[in-house]
DNA sequence: CTCTTGTGGTTTTAGTTTGCAACCGATATG
DNA sequence: CATATCGGTTGCAAACTAAAACCACAAGAG
């Protein structure tokens, strides 16, 4: 079940996120979860994919720790599943995909739903990634950095 | 070739991005492209992915205008790939990926990668998402809200 | 008690995608 | 001219996906 990504034996710290995720619909699973979400039926109904699919990809998801079954919530004999601490560690790209999406698709004025802050409704800010001391970051002012190789140990 | 993710006629804020991006495949590529890749060869060699597939997701990219090919760069009479504006807007959503990797992919005392600053060689902060009045928004904090409806439109 | 409905899946089966390998054309290179 | 390297395309078997049928269980309805 579980596709290789990466041919390295040790998979970097992109794609081994992105193994455990499993695909797109995984991802579009997470969000509703977020959305409160919680029951097969709701997933089904809200993704329209194929139960098969869905069922695959919730065993998945509880596989890598991401979400868990929990036997109930409101007496219903069925179960539900909820994001794991993993799996609402998440929440941070779920934003930075809807941000981009917002960016680059959709036209100016094309109405679209917005992320905003509970408490006074108003959009949240942009993820920015800064440095130490504060300063903005674009992708060109950062590096990638090997770890200090352990004596012995080679590329 | 493309694969309709949701079944809603207009997809949502999360899933034409996705859609867009095209599978996990495509994210390593733009991984790579942040890195400095360029060449068709150099993805296909980091990678390890078969060309055919390369090939296709190369195309698939730039068709959606996240990369896009400049003739050449150093004379040589190959083509290049780069991101575009769009695709540089991804890097957001890769550092969050790399920094969910690294809370919940590696042992307390694994060696892995880091993003520092290249001014500083500091490791970065961490992505946060922040109301327009500064506080912290963790994921429950947050609402999706509904853009207004034009007169006469219905759910 | 039997019939029907709703939920939460699994199995079946056909269609699609993937990726290895082989091939191809266009430069270099010897 | 022979050969290698780069950037792909093509063929095909194997793997995966997904629509639909099926199944099991529980709750009501009659």
């Amino acid at each position: 079940m579980a596709k290789r990504i990466s041919h390295k034996d040790s998979m970097c710290g992109v794609a081994r996120p992105l193994d455990a995720i499993g695909d797109w619909w995984s991802l579009l699973i997470i969000r509703d979860a977020f959305d409160g979400l919680r029951r097969f039926g709701e997933f089904q109904k809200s993704l329209g994919l194929a139960k098969n699919i869905l069922s695959a990809r919730l065993r998945n998801l509880v596989a890598h720790g991401i979400m868990e079954t929990v036997p109930a919530s409101d007496g219903g004999p069925y179960q539900e599943y909820v994001l794991t601490r993993k799996g609402q560690g998440l929440f941070p790209l779920l934003v930075a995909l809807r941000q981009w999406g917002e960016d680059f698709f959709f036209e100016p004025n094309e109405p679209h739903v917005t992320l905003v802050d509970r408490a006074t409704k108003l959009p949240v800010r942009r993820l920015e990634l800064r440095a130490q001391d504060g300063r903005m970051l674009m992708a060109e002012d950062t590096v990638i950095v090997l770890p200090p190789l352990a004596a012995g140990e080679r590329e």
